[in-house]
RNA sequence: GGGCCAUUAGCUCAGGAGGUAGAGCACCUGACUUUUAAUCAGGGUGUCCCAGGUUCGAGUCCUGGAUGGCUCACCA
């Protein structure tokens, strides 16, 4: 006997003696393709069109109330749940003896009438059971259901059977990303694949995951953005493209960030970020509408209203309106850092005063941000892949969507300036000798592309996960994301 | 990575001031032929997260560790 086998406990120890006792009876306890013709919520709702009728219907068994020479139990396919009535003088000793055996997990496949009981409920009255599953270890409480999260996350499976609420987000996950598709299929955009194993991973400013190519021999990272490969596609000619992926960035892990996370992106030849913000409401409420039917969400007992239009507000706007401070009136680096100073903040050495609009940005005004929000005008320093804005060149075309203190989307006037961009590439590559890992790496074949000649063009990247977040009310961001990244856990299932 | 908190039966949770383990559900035995958190009678099934330490004695106190949650930092 193996370890697990000895340290296995009573209740899976009567599951297998009743697994044995099926196949003494001649019944195969792991059954095979069941016919069904109905869903448990489908005949709940048209009762009046089944009613008298015989079908056949499969799902796993939630719940078992004995009586004796008869009995009922609970039956839940994906669409819900619908309660079984076995009799004995109706379906004969041997087969009410497997209704006798049946666990809470079993799945079955059922024949039986739709009838409604003396109380009301609608119910299958069972003619014939098929055992299409035996569940050897026991689910959690039918009450209380699975709480602990570690336990939900680490065996969603089980969180899935027995929290119903859990199995709506994901359903309604699908959706969202369906409709996105279908916005943007409507809309004439491409999607496309690009390579999610990068040898110089760009597109963002973040640490990345690196593995090895071994035939190769090769150094490859994870992707933290596709954009590069995206634009290329641009410079290509396929003018309209949209991916919807993982990207993966090896940084902290908390209710906003879990290490592989999916992202849309979407790029529009001759268009810019006003194009892209005129898009981004578009989609995003368009979405809403369809998969809610309201404008309205609440999330976290927070009302927020997606009916457009959004408002739009600059960063110096926005920072003016939270501190007060005007830096259209703070003209050099030095002047900054005496403003930053003087609201608190920790200035480093040498920070410009790009940089420290944006620190401030941060610090003093995300968090008030609560309804749909477009900031724009960020600081080139911090922007090293958008297109500089006409007539104040440190700001670019760029905007970020804030909803309920989080950013939800980032886009801007793509830079197709293959010199500037190359520039911009450089200081990044100096911030990256001085110690900043999450600085850019140098990308000669991208830039090799822009000397190509790409068109100008609108791009936006929207996060999937916080966007599903607060369309299902969800804290966190691993209760929408199916198997979200855990330490592995030794000794345990 | 820092701070705070949690970890007890399959699940949800109690365990006062250190005295040798509890409840509900689930499970097992029996009764019950339209119940529905079915009911009734009986049964406790445990590495109290792990390893040390203090103590006559530790689920409880101390130290270290593991895992998770929240939070700060980092980021999207």
């Amino acid at each position: 006997m193996s370890e697990s086998e000895l340290n296995i406990n009573e209740l899976k120890k009567v599951r297998l003696e009743k697994l044995a006792e099926l196949k003494e009876m001649g019944i195969e306890p792991f059954g095979r393709r069941f016919e069904r013709d109905s869903m448990a919520q489908n005949i709940k709702e048209t009762f009046s069109e089944w009613e008298g009728k015989t079908i056949a219907i499969a799902g796993r068994i939630m719940s078992k109330r004995r009586h004796g020479k008869a009995g009922f139990a609970n039956l839940a396919d994906l669409s819900g749940s619908i309660q079984l009535y076995f009799r004995q003088d109706d379906l004969g000793p041997e087969k009410y003896e497997l209704y006798k055996k049946l666990d809470i997990g079993d799945i079955l496949g059922i024949q039986g009438e739709v009838f409604r009981t003396q109380k009301g409920e609608i119910s299958i009255h069972v003619r014939n059971l098929y055992y299409l599953s035996k569940s050897l270890t026991p689910l959690p409480e039918k009450w209380h259901g699975l709480k602990d999260v570690e336990l939900r996350y680490r065996q969603r499976y089980v969180d899935l059977i027995v929290n119903p609420e859990v199995k709506e987000v994901f359903v309604k996950r699908s959706r969202i990303i369906k409709e996105m598709r279908n916005y943007l299929d409507d809309r004439g955009f491409l999607e496309v694949e690009t390579p999610m194993m990068q040898p110089i991973p760009g597109g963002a400013t973040a640490r990345p995951f690196i593995t090895h190519h071994n035939a190769l021999d090769m150094e490859l990272y994870l992707r933290i953005a596709p954009e590069l490969y995206l634009k290329r596609l641009i410079v290509g000619g396929l003018e309209k493209v949209y991916e919807i992926n993982r990207n993966f960035r090896n940084e902290g892990i908390s209710t906003r960030h879990n290490p592989e996370f999916t992202m849309l992106e979407i790029y529009q030849a001759y268009g810019d970020y006003e194009v892209m913000m005129q898009l981004c409401e578009d989609l995003i409420s368009a979405v809403m509408f369809k998969v809610n039917g309201s404008m309205q969400i609440d999330f976290e007992g927070q009302q927020l209203d997606f009916t457009p239009p959004w408002r739009r507000v600059t960063m110096l706007d926005a920072i003016k309106e939270a501190t007060g401070l005007d830096f259209s009136l703070i003209k050099g680096d030095e002047d900054a850092r005496q403003a930053a100073r003087q609201l608190g903040l920790e200035v480093k050495e040498g920070a410009s005063r790009g940089e420290l609009i944006n620190e401030i940005f941060e610090q003093f005004v995300e968090d008030k941000l609560i309804q749909p929000t477009f900031v724009y005008g960020h600081p080139v320093e911090v922007s090293p892949l958008a297109k500089r804005n006409l007539k104040t060149p440190e700001f670019t075309d760029r905007f970020e969507l804030f909803i309920m203190q989080r950013e939800i989307a980032n886009a801007f006037s793509e830079l197709n300036d293959p010199i500037d961009q190359k520039e911009r590439f450089i200081k990044q590559v100096e911030k990256r000798a001085g110690g900043d890992a999450e600085a850019h790496m140098m990308d000669e074949d991208y830039i090799n592309a822009l000397e190509y000649g790409m068109p100008p063009a609108g791009g936006m990247g929207i996060g999937i996960d916080r966007l599903v977040m607060l369309m299902t009310d969800s804290p966190s961001i691993r209760d929408v994301i199916l198997f979200p990244t855990l330490r592995p856990r030794i000794n345990e299932p």
